[in-house]
RNA sequence: GGGCUCGUAGUAUAGUCCGGACAGUACAUGGGCCUCCGGAGCCUAUGACCCGGGUUCAAAUCCCGGCGAGCCCGCCA
C-alpha cells in the first residue's frame, strides 16, 4: 500500500515538474516528520535553472494534480519542500488489506533464486557468540528475502579440509572424548587439548600433516574418521541452531569439490591466465590491477589446494544453481573475500554479494575456540532463559510450570536474536553479561508484550461475545489510530528496503516502532468499552496490529506469544 | 609500515552509501500517569554528531589532514 502511494506521489510530482517546464529524473523523495512523504526536488532544480529553490517550488507546486480516488490526500508547500499526505482511502485500504492478506501482508513480488551462505563455523567446537552474530544476521536476511518474494536457499559450508579439523581427528586418537557433555562441547575439549599438546610437543605436528594428506587423497579409513568427527560436532551445532530458530536448507562439505575434480578444473583454468605465475613451485595469480597488492596463492608447491581455491569451486557451483549469491562473513574475511571476488570476476563468473559483520569481543579481548577463550551460544541461551524464567515467575506467579518455561524460552531467544540484529553489522560490539540479561531495555520482550496485549484484547472481546464482521474504517480518526495505521502500511516498504540494502536491522527497528505506536494507541483509545460502532472498527485495528506485529517478529525469527 | 572498518548525550544506538526542514530512539537520571481492555506500559525534562581544514545556498553525511579503537596483510582457515 505504501509503495503504491510512493509511486503515485512520484508520478504526480514528475508530471508537475514537466508541466512547469523543468527536467529532472530524481524526485528527491524522502521520509520526513512533517509529511508522509516529502520532496526536496526544488533544491535539485535550483542550481540547474539558476533560480531560487522557493520560486521553483512554487511553480512545481501549482502544477501538481492529484487524480480522483488517489492514495494521496493532498500536497502542501512549505517552500522549498513539498509535503504529501495519505488519503482516507489509503488508511481504509490498509486495514482491509491486512485483514485479507494476514500472514502474507508485507510480502513482495521480487523474483529470483538466492543462495545465502551463513554461519559456516568450523566443526571444531560449539558456536560462540561471534558465530551467532553471523547466524542471526544470515537467518534474518533469509527470512527478509523470502518475504520479498525470493526463492531462498540457506547453506552452511562445512570446512572439512582445514588443518583444525585434522587436529580434531588427531586429538580424538589421543585424548578422551567426554560422552557426558554436549557433543560439540566435547569436541572443543579434545581440540583444545590437542592444540596445547601440539604446541608443547612439536614432534606430533607431522602426524597431523600426514592426516591432512591422507584425507585429501581420499584414504577410506581417514575419510570415515573425518566424517565421524565432523558429524559429531555438527550434531551439537545443529542442536544450538535449532534452538535459536536458525534454519539451513543444505550443508555443503568443501571436500566434495576436491573429490569431484571441480577444484582441479579451476586450477587448470587459472594456470592459463596471463596473470598466473609459478613462484617456488606454488601457483599464484597477480591481482595488482584490482587494487590488491599481494598475489593470491592458488596451489601449494606440494600440489595441494587451499581454502580459497576450494571456495572458488564452491562459488562456481553455487552460481550455476541460483540467480544471486550472498555470503555472510566476519570482518577477518574482508581481504580474502575481495580476492575471491576478483578471481571470480577474472574468470568471468558470477560474484557473491558479501555482508561483512564486525567482531564480537569479550571485555578481556577477542575469542578463540583453539585457546578455549569463548562464551558459547548454549551458555548465553541457558543464562538468558534462566533470567527470563525468573522474570515470568515474578510477573505471573499464578501460571503453571509449563507456561513459565515456554514463555521463558520465547522471551530468552527473542531477546538474544533481537539484541544481535538491532545493531548494524559494521559496528564492532563487546559482549556484556549484565546487558545480555537485562530485560528492562526495550527489545524483543517489549514487542512480544505488545503482541500479547493485542491478543488479550481480542480474546476479551470474544469472551464477551463481541463480533466485528461489520465495521466502518472511517471511524478510525484519532491521532493514535491514524499513526498506527500508517505504521502498519509501511511494513512492505520496510521489507523492500531491508531486502535491497541487505540490512536486517531495518526490520528490527521497525518492529519496535510498530510496538510503540500500538502501545500509544492502547493507552489513549479504549476498545472494548467504546460505543459499538467504534468498538468494531477498533477491534479490526487491533487485529491488524496483532497480525503485523506477528509478521514482523516472524521476519526476525522471534516467536509471538499470545500470552506472556 | 600498508589496506579495510568504525568514532553521534553517562551508556548503547538510528541516520552517513544517495548532503537538505528542529540529529530520531532506548537504558540510566529527574518529574508525572491505573475507579479504565495486561504497568514487560504511557507522558514529560535534561543531554550528543572525535579534532582541524575544504567543497556547497546547505555537511553527522562528500573531500583532504590528524587522533583514537578493531580487523587484515601465511604455500592457515
Amino acid at each position: 500500500m505504501f509503495l503504491k502511494f510512493k509511486d503515485e506521489v512520484s508520478s504526480a510530482l514528475s508530471n508537475a515538474v514537466a508541466d512547469a517546464g523543468f527536467e529532472i529524473d530524481d524526485m528527491a523523495l524522502e521520509e520526513s516528520p512533517h509529511a508522509d512523504i516529502a520532496s526536496s526536488v526544488a533544491f535539485k532544480l535550483a542550481p540547474k535553472y539558476r533560480r531560487s529553490p522557493k520560486e521553483i517550488c512554487g511553480e512545481v507546486y501549482k502544477n501538481i494534480k492529484i487524480p480522483p480516488d488517489s492514495l494521496i490526500d493532498r500536497a502542501e508547500m512549505t517552500a522549498p519542500y513539498i509535503n504529501f499526505f495519505v488519503s482516507r482511502n489509503f488508511l481504509n485500504e490498509t486495514i482491509l488489506r491486512v485483514l485479507l492478506e494476514r500472514d502474507f501482508f508485507g510480502n513482495l513480488q521480487h523474483t529470483g533464486k538466492v543462495i545465502l551462505e551463513h554461519t559456516s563455523a568450523n566443526p571444531d567446537g560449539p558456536l560462540h557468540i561471534g558465530h551467532i552474530r553471523n547466524s542471526v544476521i544470515g537467518d534474518t536476511l533469509a527470512r527478509i528475502l523470502k518475504r520479498a518474494g525470493h526463492d531462498v536457499e540457506a547453506q552452511y559450508y562445512i570446512n572439512d579440509m582445514g588443518r583444525q579439523i585434522a587436529v580434531v581427528v588427531w586429538g580424538l586418537l589421543n585424548f578422551k572424548f567426554d560422552k557426558t557433555r554436549k557433543k560439540d562441547h566435547a569436541i572443543a575439549e579434545v581440540y583444545i587439548n590437542a592444540n596445547r599438546s601440539l604446541v608443547d610437543e612439536k614432534e606430533h605436528s607431522p602426524e597431523v600433516d600426514a592426516i591432512i594428506k591422507k584425507y585429501e587423497t581420499g584414504d577410506a579409513e581417514t575419510v570415515t574418521k573425518f566424517r565421524d568427527a565432523i558429524d559429531t560436532a555438527m550434531d551439537g551445532i545443529k542442536e544450538s541452531l535449532k534452538r535459536m530458530n536458525i534454519h539451513h536448507d543444505a550443508f555443503i562439505w568443501e571436500s566434495q569439490f576436491v573429490r569431484s575434480g571441480e577444484v582441479n578444473r579451476i586450477v587448470e583454468r587459472i594456470k592459463k591466465l596471463n596473470r598466473a605465475m609459478i613462484k617456488e613451485g606454488a601457483l599464484m595469480v597477480d591481482l595488482k590491477d584490482t587494487g590488491i597488492e599481494k598475489p593470491l596463492v592458488i596451489q601449494r608447491s606440494d600440489g595441494t589446494t587451499l581454502y580459497t581455491t576450494r571456495d572458488l569451486a564452491y562459488h562456481e557451483w553455487k552460481s550455476s544453481n541460483c540467480d544471486s549469491m550472498i555470503d555472510i562473513l566476519g570482518a577477518d574475511h574482508k581481504l580474502i573475500s575481495s580476492q575471491l571476488k576478483a578471481v571470480l570476476r577474472i574468470l568471468g563468473m558470477k560474484e557473491p554479494e558479501i555482508v561483512i559483520f564486525e567482531f564480537v569481543s569479550l571485555p578481556e579481548g577477542s575469542m578463540s575456540t583453539r585457546r578455549g577463550v569463548f562464551i558459547s551460544a548454549d551458555e548465553v541461551l541457558d543464562q538468558v532463559e534462566k533470567a527470563a524464567y525468573e522474570e515470568v515467575n515474578k510477573r505471573r506467579p499464578d501460571t503453571d510450570e509449563e507456561f513459565k518455561k515456554k514463555v521463558a524460552k520465547m522471551v530468552g531467544i527473542g531477546a538474544v536474536r533481537y539484541d544481535i540484529v538491532r545493531v548494524s553489522p559494521e559496528k564492532a560490539t563487546t559482549f556484556d553479561w549484565k546487558e545480555a540479561l537485562d530485560f528492562e531495555k526495550q527489545g524483543a520482550p517489549f514487542i512480544q508484550y505488545s503482541h500479547a496485549r493485542a491478543c488479550s484484547i481480542i480474546k476479551n472481546a470474544q469472551d464477551e461475545g463481541i463480533v466485528y464482521e461489520n465495521f466502518d474504517t472511517n471511524l478510525l480518526v484519532e491521532e493514535e489510530e491514524v499513526a498506527l495505521i500508517k505504521k502498519l502500511a509501511i511494513f512492505e516498504n520496510v521489507i523492500d528496503s531491508a531486502a535491497h540494502e541487505l540490512k536486517p536491522n531495518i526490520v528490527a527497528i521497525y518492529a519496535r516502532e510498530l510496538a510503540d505506536a500500538f502501545n500509544q494507541f492502547y493507552r489513549y483509545v479504549p476498545v472494548i468499552s467504546a460505543e459499538p460502532d467504534f468498538r468494531a472498527a477498533r477491534l479490526a485495528l487491533v487485529e491488524c496490529s496483532r497480525i503485523v506485529l506477528a509478521n514482523a517478529l516472524d521476519t526476525l525469527g522471534i516467536e509471538a506469544p499470545e500470552s506472556m
